[in-house]
DNA sequence: AGCACGCCGACT
DNA sequence: GTCGGCGTGCTC
């Protein structure tokens, strides 16, 4: 982007000489218009939305520059056609998108547009400070109403509520805007401009008390109220059941006492009805909640009531870190580890990376939540960077059951499970407990291969196997969405003796069932809940007691309460044990260890049965003997000597094309321009590759990786600066996708 | 990303 | 004769 300060105007001076605009586009550039005629009520001022003409289209742009005059000949501009806004957009968040623009070297304009809610992205205007509040006049005589019935019931609606209604309430009674504006013409209906900061002064905070905290938690607690101004990063490391949530609430009363806001950020998975009672139940001040459920105008009123100050506390998951506070008191992250925190497309930001940079900006506490914290955090806790504070209790008073690692080697297994296995689960039916399988492969078994010939069932579009489905039978690709019929007969050599390879939940369940003929089995993945209540159905099943077994997925690893499971068995945990990307293992364990989390959470002690072609990785021992803590301090110091991320920084070009040589030579050719550039400006910092990505073909294109690795944040971003810089510039990169991943979470 | 312009193949 | 395929280029 260039930025160029120097001709800029200080805000409120006489009138720009131009405007530098970042429109929705995925450029890397600003654009420069001139003022319009119609000069705004407050000036010209940056964080304006303005309608301005692009090429042959009119789009939404926001002013984030004044310019006393533009760099090009003034013939070259256009004048803004329309000024959208009164007053310009939360300064905060402008902060945040710049700074968010500038960190992952993404267009400013695609940044904007993505933080903003789609009604601002389209140009509605904001609601504003004032809205209008209806009331019913009742001088006037209602037969007059006979010939509209629904008019003559909106009218008794109103007279109903003396103190007036807004229009949203009247049109949540299901009237339409017609309805009230034909009301309004007759003079029948009256509306008030109403401030909306006004009214709503609760008495007292609490709807309901604080719960009675533990030792553990009271420390925790009190460590954060010492610390309630100014930045204050924590990592809260506490165990599955621990009561994290109880420190998240006092400390979110602790900032609302003050007047102040909290911004609380939950995983994708973590945002259900149940997260959300337990805020809204416990407190009286406004609390919103930021879920894929809101419609547009929901998601614009839930984001101007932060702006303003109305809402005190907000919840929502990755994407609600660009919500604008007007009074920032606190942000807390849960489940800080989680990946949905990491925009997987586009612009690939980390919202726990962004709620840190948010905190420091605006000078606040924030709370970072976890049983198993991702290496970054837990490092900077150990360093002393974040403060470290940590529950080890648990209200069973039951330690943490350990996980026993049972030797896949040379056993015979059914549906994936070995005989030890099989033997547990049906010692906890007998007990009249509940088991969990673990299992993260979907569909019936993940390769199905001739045995006269070895053929094996390929995608035509990947580098993958295909994945043998039952319900309903088909073949079906799990990085595509290509399918096809099951072959009756082996398409190279014609024999019918085709064998499914390998076990997924259909086949752990079918196998289960053949076992355990009279108890129920629920399977839970992606293809089994695609209907949005059955996940819920089964839970609620699940939740009566009766002895069952739960076959699934990673769904079931994270959160979910299951008190009657006592048994959980991993069908194989060798996923991240001996893979090529450096924080496999770090998933691995984080999700082994929330997995044996679902163990004997209530009443009754848990086991834990890991499967693993492995039994002697020291790894998997360490997880095993001394829990994921243990585990990560280790692996935090591999990383220090191999200078790996916390202790080195990463940034990741992807590219791709449908031709195979594409995306490589331009790879090759950005490789030896930044090797140049690095050798010549002096940047310490690292190019690894171009390499052919894992699977390199997917959906018939061709993946490319070049790796940028340096011991500096500063070095790393100099060196991916230019290497974006670069391919900007270059005329063969229009030709090939690519994308840059700061901070990857995976190199894959 | 849009959205145009441009220059080659199979159709009313 | 043109409708439309997507390569190439531009957007203050």
């Amino acid at each position: 982007m260039s930025d160029s300060f120097s001709s800029r105007v200080a805000p409120g001076s006489a009138s720009p000489g131009a405007l530098q605009v970042a429109l929705p586009s995925p450029l890397r550039r600003l654009f420069d218009y001139l003022p319009a005629h119609r000069v705004p009520s407050g000036g010209w001022q940056v964080g304006l939305r303005v309608r301005v003409p692009f090429g042959r289209r009119d789009v939404v742009g926001v002013v984030v520059g004044l310019l006393a005059r533009s760099e090009l000949p003034r013939e070259k501009l256009k004048p803004v056609a329309e000024v959208l806004d009164d007053a310009p957009l939360p300064e905060d968040w402008l902060w945040l998108c710049r700074f968010t623009a500038r960190y992952y070297q993404h267009g400013l304009g695609d940044t904007l547009q993505i933080a903003m809610p789609a009604r601002l992205r389209q140009g509605h205007p904001l609601a504003g400070r004032t809205y209008l509040q209806w009331q019913a006049v009742t001088e006037r005589d209602a037969t007059e109403l006979r010939n509209a019935p629904r008019q003559a019931a909106l009218h008794a609606l109103l007279r109903q509520h003396a103190h007036g209604l807004p229009a949203q309430a009247i049109s949540a009674h299901g009237y339409t805007r017609a309805q009230l504006e034909a009301l309004a013409r007759k003079g029948f209906a009256l509306a008030t401009e109403v401030a909306r900061q006004a009214g709503h002064t609760p008495s007292g905070l609490l709807a309901s008390p604080a719960l009675p905290l533990n030792r553990e938690q009271a420390t925790a607690l009190s460590a954060l109220h010492e610390n309630l101004d100014g930045y204050h990063p924590c990592l809260l490391e506490g165990v599955t059941g621990s009561g994290k949530t109880e420190i998240y609430l006092q400390l979110i009363e602790a900032i609302a006492a003050k007047g102040k806001q909290s911004l609380v950020l939950v995983p994708e998975i973590g945002l259900t009805p149940q997260t959300l009672s337990r805020f809204k139940s416990r407190f009286k001040v406004p609390v919103v909640a930021l879920h894929s459920g809101l419609n547009d105008a929901e998601r614009m009123d839930a984001w101007e009531a932060a702006a303003d100050g109305r809402a005190l506390i907000v919840i929502g998951t990755r994407s609600a870190i660009f919500t604008p506070l007007a009074r920032p008191g606190a942000i807390i992250v849960d489940e800080e580890h989680d990946g949905s925190y990491k925009q997987h497309d586009g612009l690939r930001y980390h919202a726990r990376d962004l709620a840190v940079a948010r905190a420091h900006h605006h000078a606040i506490p924030l709370l970072m939540g976890s049983a198993t914290p991702s290496l970054e955090s837990l490092s900077r806790a150990l360093s002393g960077d974040y403060r470290h504070l940590r529950l080890t209790q648990r209200p069973s008073r039951h330690p943490p059951a350990k996980l026993e690692l049972a030797d896949l080697r040379h056993q015979r297994r059914q549906g994936g499970l070995l005989p030890s296995a099989i033997k547990a689960i049906t010692a906890t039916l007998e007990a009249g407990k509940q088991a969990l399988v673990f299992i993260n492969r979907r569909g019936f078994a993940p390769r199905l291969a001739c045995h006269a010939c070895g053929w094996m069932a390929d995608c035509d579009q990947c580098d993958a196997r295909m994945t043998l489905h039952r319900q309903p039978p088909l073949l079906a690709c799990h990085h595509c969405d290509s399918r096809r019929a099951l072959p009756d007969a082996c398409p190279e050599c014609g024999s019918g003796d085709l064998r499914a390879l390998g076990s997924g939940t259909e086949r752990s369940e079918e196998t289960l069932q053949g076992l355990f003929p009279d108890t129920p089995i629920h399977r839970i993945d992606r293809d089994s809940t695609r209907r949005k209540d059955s996940f819920d159905a089964i839970l609620k099943e699940v939740h009566r007691g009766e002895p069952c077994i739960l076959v699934g997925t990673q769904m079931l690893a994270k959160g979910h309460h299951l008190p009657h499971v006592t048994l959980v068995v991993v069908v194989n945990a060798d996923g991240g044990l001996y893979s090529a990307d450096f924080r496999a293992l770090e998933h691995s364990a984080q999700l082994l260890e929330q997995v044996a989390g679902r163990a004997g959470r209530a009443a009754h002690p848990g086991r834990v049965l890991v499967q693993t072609l492995h039994p002697d990785d020291p790894h998997l021992g360490k997880l095993a003997e001394h829990g994921y803590g243990a585990l990560a301090r280790d692996l935090l110091e591999e990383r220090r000597l191999a200078k790996l991320p916390p202790f080195g920084y990463m940034a990741l070009l992807r590219l791709e094309s449908a031709k195979e040589q594409a995306a490589l030579a331009l790879a090759q050719a950005a490789a030896q321009a930044l090797r140049h550039w690095l050798a010549h400006s002096g940047t310490q910092a690292r190019c690894l590759g171009p390499v052919p990505a894992p699977m390199e073909r997917r959906q018939n294109r061709y993946h490319v990786h070049l790796l940028l690795a340096a011991d500096k944040r500063s070095q790393r971003h100099a060196a991916a600066n230019y290497l974006v810089q670069w391919l900007d510039a270059n005329r063969e990169a229009s030709r090939v996708r690519w994308s840059i991943d700061i901070d990857p979470q995976t190199l894959s």
